[in-house]
DNA sequence: ATACCGATGGACT
DNA sequence: GTCCATCGGTATA
């Protein structure tokens, strides 16, 4: 349960959860930053039409990676500026991810600070953390038992995850597939989300 | 070939 | 609260 790869036995709904307490760790550029995961979101396989996966050819040139084994990483590009980061779940061939949407700095934030262009907040959204950790399409597909960018164990009591519906999707939206660490300061607010205090 | 649009964030009223 | 930059991937012709 708690090893790297037992992501690959589990589907991207139950790692969501599961994710939360855990630490990323960059090396990126040769400067160490980490932070704990403090908010996820599950997307699915094709039958979830807000996941990549649910694209009429399949496997295509962007979301192949969401096809690899458990433990990997699935970074894309949106929006024409902002990258974000996923860990991939499941068998090799079984598509399915765990989008990060927010850290809790542990270290290394006046690296972040500078990277971030002096704004804050450092790692509180999904395209802030992969800017503070230096994360790019070159991680697409690198294996998160190791460096320069790579994940350790952790976790939170099941009393302190909060479910909500997923941000920013404009399909599926109400899906339960949002996690977060109840109460904790750094996880990011949505669009029509007050604060994260309520469960969904 | 080409039109459409997004798992966002920052600037602004 | 609203607006929109910016561009690769996907869908369509």
């Amino acid at each position: 349960m708690t090893e790297i790869g037992t992501f690959r036995e589990s589907d991207a709904r139950d790692l969501a959860p599961r994710l939360l307490g855990w630490t990323l760790i960059s090396r990126i550029g040769g400067e160490e930053v980490a932070g704990r995961i403090v908010e996820t979101e599950a997307y699915l396989d094709a039958s979830d039409p807000a996941s990549h996966a649910a694209t009429r050819g399949g496997m295509t040139s962007r979301n192949r990676r969401m096809f690899g084994p458990g433990g990997t990483a699935y970074v894309y590009f949106v929006y024409g500026r902002h990258w974000c980061f996923n860990v991939v779940a499941g068998p090799e061939g079984s598509p399915g991810a765990v989008l990060v949407r927010a850290l809790e700095p542990l270290g290394g934030t006046e690296v972040m600070l500078r990277r971030r262009g002096g704004r804050e907040p450092l790692a509180s959204g999904p395209a802030r953390l992969c800017e503070a950790l230096g994360i790019d399409g070159a991680f697409d597909g690198h294996d998160l038992s190791r460096p320069p960018l790579r994940l350790e164990c952790g976790g939170v009591a099941a009393g302190e995850v909060a479910v909500s519906g997923r941000i920013g999707v404009s399909r599926a939206e109400r899906l339960p597939l949002r996690f977060y660490i109840r109460g904790n300061p750094h996880v990011s607010t949505g669009p029509h989300e007050p604060a994260a205090s309520g469960v969904a």
